[in-house]
RNA sequence: CGGGGCGUGGCGCAGUCCGGCAGCGCGCAGCGUUCGGGACGCUGAGGUCGGAGGUUCAAAUCCUCUCGCCCCGACCA
């Protein structure tokens, strides 16, 4: 590709709404550009990286035998209305209206439609299992797009779906996903972790996600240093601290003006934090009203307490809904309270004598003892890990790291295909509903996410495996033997098959050196009056401080092998 | 959904408080000089100041409404 008729040019100043590198990156690296709120268009450069990451998305799916296929983007709502999903989600979901005055979905995803399809093409146990796939648009209204393509609301994403006769054969399918994923992360050069995660909208009993390390993730992985353990903060586990035991004090007001937050009591008071109880509220969708009590130095993980109370829907309570059950806000605690269901943390029942609100403004009491002054209507782990939080496996201090979830796999199970009567006949003529399993990979975000790996001060540094090109050529000159020299070059690349893109415009050389640090082709070669003269090429890695020279004859040669030696080094063993 | 901020030429911004010819840098076009790390000079093109309504002799500027975009929050009371 010759630069000078590229459709999109680079920017030397990021649009002042970028905050991520990969979004400033991509933008000024011609390779996205924002259409609307979430929504971008992908420039020639940024699709050529795009294509390169399907590419072998599609190469390891069929490895594992997926077929790819193709379904739509725009759903009638009834398959949505079967398997429930058009009630239970909410405005992430886009709905339109045909001219019928049909009711419509934008695909958020497409179980529905696959179970729909399993209903008229699989009948039969001889016919599983399978595994079909596509690489389509989803929309998903996001309340807050953000990041360039780190998250957006209209993406590509390569979803395929594993149909089963029974569980184990869906633990099949589910570990050759796993196998196909790490394949796939390995390959696009992303420093990565599997770990569990919660199953979430999707419905189904197992869920890993597939976490890219970046500093600008939105999750929370907590790992363990032995290699034990690693999960999502979501539902990650860890082993409690138990404090020392202790006779059961009697219970004891005490003035506490002006501690509305559990560390102004505990500084109060002079007692660690973890010798106090406190009191979270709640509203759930089903209108109960939800009374946590935690202990002091722990917070609650929302996720579990909704998986616990088996509730979709969690807000904070307003102050005249905890007023209306009898707590306090600020001096909140189960004491006395009507009305509310309480949830509490297993650290509260292992904590004797803790001091919690009194349920007046200004007051506390000491020494309050689950089971002996107020009874809980539910005691489970409720508790969010953090750093530092013991590895339920081994003990050891867990670290915290935050990540972006390139890749998701769920056991979905027959979730859908119940809902929907999507069956298969046994070797007893006995109808069982098929057993499916979900796997997603945002393709645009892997691609993001590589450039918040992969970038330095003065631009992207691609891996050879998803580079737009894997050469950059620069003629620095204008002498015409130069510029013929370059031609040369050029064409001696393209027809060795090596991808090259030639910066041929007539600026500057500190131009086209930093257009070409800036989109970050893994090679950059340059001819120039020096090196012509000696009959050689400046070769430059865009990961390597300095460069070299290369004799012109030997430089296709030379090139071959430097690509082929990174495209080997980022093989999965 | 709550809070905050911003919409002025392709990009980055000033001008708005205090109404009075719409500006600057980059980029773009032409000419000339330059040519290994984002050159310089001269000339020039390009803007419904997000939109609608209002106040005024006069509105980018003041008022009302509206649209769009961004940030923070939407768990610890």
């Amino acid at each position: 590709m010759r630069m000078a008729h590229l459709f999109g040019r680079t920017i030397r100043e990021a649009p002042a709404d970028a905050e991520f590198p990969s979004h400033q990156l991509m933008v000024r690296a011609a390779m996205i550009r924002p259409l609307g709120a979430g929504i971008y268009s992908l420039l020639p450069l940024g699709y050529r990286v795009i294509r390169k990451v399907e590419q072998i998305v599609r190469e390891e799916m069929d490895a594992i035998g997926g077929q790819e296929m193709l379904m739509p983007f725009v759903h009638p709502a009834d398959i949505w209305r079967e398997s429930g999903r058009f009630d239970a989600i909410g405005p992430e979901m886009a709905r339109l209206k045909d001219r019928g005055d049909r009711d419509m979905v934008l695909a958020m995803t497409h179980e529905e439609v696959v179970t729909d399809l399993l209903r008229t093409e699989v009948s039969s146990y001889k016919q599983l299992p399978q595994i079909v796939y596509h690489l389509q648009s989803k929309f998903r209204d996001e309340p807050r797009a953000r990041g360039g393509l780190i998250r957006v609301r209209e993406f590509t994403m390569k979803d395929s779906y594993s149909l089963d006769v029974d569980d184990d054969a869906l633990d099949v399918s589910y570990q050759k996903h796993a196998v196909a994923y790490t394949r796939i992360f390995t390959r696009l050069g992303l420093d990565f972790i599997q770990v569990g995660a919660d199953v979430g909208m999707m419905g189904g009993t197992a869920s890993d996600e597939f976490m890219a390390f970046s500093p600008h993730g939105e999750d929370i992985i907590l790992i363990c240093p032995n290699g034990d353990y690693a999960a999502n903060r979501e539902v990650a586990e860890f082993r409690p601290v138990v404090p020392a035991q202790e006779d059961l004090l009697p219970m004891e007001d005490v003035e506490t003006p002006d501690t509305p937050t559990i560390q102004s009591l505990a500084d109060l008071l002079g007692i660690p934090l973890s010798r106090t109880a406190k009191a979270v509220f709640y509203m759930a969708g089903s209108g109960r009203f939800i009374f946590v009590v935690i202990r002091g130095d722990l917070d609650v993980n929302e996720t579990k307490l909704r998986n616990a109370i088996g509730e979709a829907e969690l807000r904070p309570a307003t102050t005249e809904e905890i007023r209306a059950i009898g707590a306090e806000p600020g001096y909140g605690s189960p004491l006395g309270v009507k009305d509310a269901f309480i949830v509490a943390d297993e650290s509260v029942r292992q904590s004797p004598n803790l001091v919690s609100g009194a349920n007046r403004e200004g007051w506390h009491v000491r020494n309050v003892n689950l089971g002996r002054d107020y009874e809980a209507d539910l005691v489970t782990d409720i508790a969010a890990a953090a750093a530092g939080s013991a590895c339920p496996v081994c003990g050891a201090p867990m670290h915290a790291a935050r990540a972006i979830e390139v890749g998701n796999i769920f056991k979905l199970g027959t979730r859908y295909t119940t809902a929907m009567g999507a069956n298969y006949l046994d070797t007893d003529g006995v109808a069982h509903p098929v057993v499916m399993g979900s796997y997603g990979i945002g393709i645009g975000r892997a691609a993001a996410s590589v450039v918040e790996q992969c970038h330095d001060e003065k631009g992207i540094l691609w891996p050879m495996s998803i580079a737009p090109f894997h050469v950059s050529l620069l003629t620095i000159g204008k002498d015409e033997d130069i510029a013929a020299a370059t031609d040369a070059l050029y064409d001696a690349l393209t027809a060795a098959g090596i991808e090259v893109l030639y910066d041929d415009r007539g600026d500057r050389p500190g131009v086209k050196f930093n257009d070409a640090d800036l989109i970050g082709n893994p090679i950059r070669l340059s001819i120039s009056r020096r090196t012509l003269d000696k009959q050689e090429v400046e070769l430059k890695l865009r990961t390597a401080e300095s460069a070299e020279f290369v004799p012109i004859d030997s430089v296709v040669a030379r090139v071959r092998g430097i690509v082929d030696e990174q495209l080997a080094a980022l093989q999965p063993k």
